[in-house]
Order: C-alpha cells, then sequence, then structure tokens
DNA sequence: GTGGTCTAGACCACA
DNA sequence: GTGGTCTAGACCACA
C-alpha cells in the first residue's frame, strides 16, 4: 500500500508522512480521493495503529488530509499547502545540492544525475 | 570557528561531523594540517566537550583526520577516503532531488537552482 | 435548510443542535411552527437520518420542540428553556472573552468587535 | 503546576495545549525560559507522559515552544506565532459572541460581562 | 467500523 | 536525565 523500511532509522511514522505528501503534491492522489483507514494502513505494514494515526494526524494538521470522525480519512490537496510542501523540497534539494558542491562535487555532475533521473520517477 | 545551529533536532556532534567533513573534502583544510582541539571547539561553541569528541572519533575512524596522542588532530585526507565522502554526498543529493521531482517539481527547475549556486560556493 | 459544515470536527449532531437552537431561541422560529421532517432534513444536507434523529431527540428532551407521533415535530419555546439556554450561550461566550483576554487581547478590542456585530447580526 | 480538570470532555493534552499557549502568548512565561520537563508535569498532574509530549510536540510545531533533545524545552514566543495565537482566540471570541447574541442575548448585556472580567483575570 | 484519546511500559540516541 | 518513538491494548463518541 505505501511502502516503507521497518528498519532503517527514520522513523516509522515520518516516511509515512513523506511518502503519502508524495503522492498528493505529485497528483498521484487526487482531491476528496479517500485514504485507507488507519487500520487497514496498521495491519498492512505490520505497524501499531498508533503509528499511522500519528502520520495521518500530522497530515491533517499540514492541510494535507482531513478526517471525518466515524467516516474515514480524505485527500484535501490545497493548493496553497501543496506549494509550501514543494518550497520545502526545494529546500531540502538546495540544501543537499550546496553540501555535494562543497564536498568538491562538480555541478554538472549533478545536473547530470538529475537528467538520470528524469525518465524513471516512480509512483507506484 | 565551525558553525552549528544549537536548536534544531540534527544532533549538535552530527552538525559537526557533517561541517568538518565538508571543509576537508572540499580542500578548504589541507593535508596535515592542525585541527583546533576539542576543548577549543567546545569552548567556542558552549557545547560538552564529550560531544565535540564525539565527532573527532568518528572523524578518525573514518580516516579524515588522525590524532597524535598528547599532540592533537590533523587533517588526513587519504584520497580514497574523500572519494567515499563524495560519493555519500551524492547518494544523498540523488534522494532529494528524487524527492523533489516525485513531488511534482520539474527537473529544469532543479538544474536551475544547480546553476544559481554555481557562482556562489565556497562556504561561510 | 439548516447549513452546517460537513468537514470540521464538530459533529453534525452537534452542529444541527446548536444551529436550531440558535434559530428558536432568538425567535427566528416562532412557537407551534413546523419543523421539516427527520428526513427531509437528512436528505437537503446528505446525511444519515439517524444523525438528525439524534439532534431532534436532545431537543426534545430539552424541551425546544414537541413531536406529535404520525404528524411532525413543532417549536416548543417554553421561556424557562429559553432562558437555561441564554444562560448557556452567555456561559460559553465568558469562557472564550476571558481566554482571549488571558492571551493577551485588550477588553476594549473585544468590546468593539461586539459593537461590529451589532449591525450585521441575523443569521444566513 | 498547569492546573487541568481531569474530568471534563476536552482531552487532556488540549486543556494543556491551551493553557500552556494562554500563558506564552500574555507573557506570563518568558522567551527562553525553560519548561518543567514532560516526566515533571505528567508525574505532577498524574497522567501519561505521552499524552503531555503530545502536548508539547504542537506546542512545538506551532512554534510556541522549542525543544533541544537531552537536553529540555525552552520557551520560543516568535512574534508572528503569538499574533496568530491571538488571531485565534479573536475569532472564537467572535464566534460565541454572534452566537450569544443570535441566541437573543443583548449586545450591552456582552459588553458589560466583558467589564465583569477586566478586573479578575487568573495568570497564577 | 471509524477516527481519537489514553495508559503502562519499553527502548533509543544524545548530553 | 531528556526528548522521541513505538507497541499492545483499551475505551469513547459518532455514523
Amino acid at each position: 500500500m505505501f511502502s516503507i523500511d521497518i528498519r532503517g532509522k527514520t522513523p516509522i511514522y515520518e516516511q509515512l508522512l513523506n511518502r503519502i505528501t508524495e503522492l498528493i503534491s505529485s497528483g498521484a492522489m487526487s482531491e476528496n480521493e479517500r485514504m485507507p483507514t488507519v487500520r487497514e494502513v496498521a495491519k498492512d505494514l505490520g505497524v501499531n495503529p498508533n503509528t499511522v494515526q500519528k502520520a495521518y494526524q500530522m497530515l491533517e494538521q499540514r492541510g494535507l488530509i482531513y478526517s471525518i470522525p466515524a467516516k474515514g480519512s480524505y485527500v484535501a490537496k490545497s493548493d496553497t499547502v501543496i506549494n509550501t510542501v514543494k518550497e520545502q523540497a526545494l529546500a531540502r534539494f538546495r540544501e543537499s545540492a550546496l553540501n555535494a558542491i562543497n564536498s568538491g562535487l562538480e555541478p554538472n555532475v549533478l545536473k547530470t544525475e538529475i537528467e538520470k533521473l528524469e525518465g524513471g520517477t516512480k509512483n507506484d
């Protein structure tokens, strides 16, 4: 459903947060689409419901989904929010690019890397 | 000396590790150059010496510095090590680039960002 | 008919309860006036009839409406009940006013806000 | 420490959130002041640490406090954030005032209530 | 069934 | 000691 890496040091709830944010802001999940329930995701990933709940609540707080208690959670996708999400992704990109250059990598190498990614993006 | 962000959730020792790694692998600190002592850095940053010590130990472990007991620590800069460092910076770069694209940002936008960085690199 | 917010975390039945209470205690709905049926309201709002039913039952319990089986529900508007409703509205008002002041807002600002509302009341 | 009402339907973490928000935005807690630890508050209130943790994390997310892992939590008090907090308090005030008026209460009555509160605010 | 809150407790990295 | 994450489980109101 939402692929995560149980091992690895980034917290589970954060992986979920990132992955779902990606799916929504890229348009892979469309507005007002129903999200899988907290319990479904938890069971599917073999993870405690509280952990999934935490991710969902943060998504709601950020305005990416809205949840109607006793009904379910739905994709919200406010444009202004999506933009700040993209802003943040861009900021993180800038930071890692700067770090790479400061580590002695040539800008051209980085551009080439981006071109390599152009074809094979993944939105399962 | 080494600028860090005392707030912010990335651990202090990790910030130090990253910053110094950058300075060494970019050539800003040259081979066999003497590093400031643990105590100097700790005092300068208003941080526990243990924290600085931890960063130094990891740098030594990775072969970026070497320490001569009772004398001090020095920049090692083995080429093979620097290369693996660059590899890691590149890996992190790839990851953030992929994330940015998956979030709906255009590859061209990312390339433009890199060009913007080309001029104003060299660290604070 | 009765405007509610299908999103938003206050339960639907409670929104209905509040809205209708307002309409009755303000005099917008007059004594012995016939209420729309549960089914009408449910259909109109796209909501489960049980939810509307719950609101109606509580209104009846509080003495704001009375129902004649097989005929329908009617506005009761007992003065003593209306007064306790007003008491509650006042209590909630006091609480939010206190909170506003404790948050650092000036009492004068609050009084001005009330004056602003004086003109444009009467509900949507 | 932070008085809350264990009974009563508003969730504990939300009461804590509101109370602390009040204390910070009113100036009762000053910038960079150290907050009691999660465990202290939990023990003091006879409540699970997770519950307090939740309140603290939401406060941090909203920019009212910042926490340094392994050190403690501190009052942040960004002015822009405080302003939005006041905005929200004002919005809630407007809503309850409108509701009171729509319920048939006279604006003058409300103003008088505010005057009553002017003297006896509480910031323990 | 659904989201939401809470407890009791464990474990972690960091300082 | 400190904040942070997570589990296993219970209970609640609402639909």
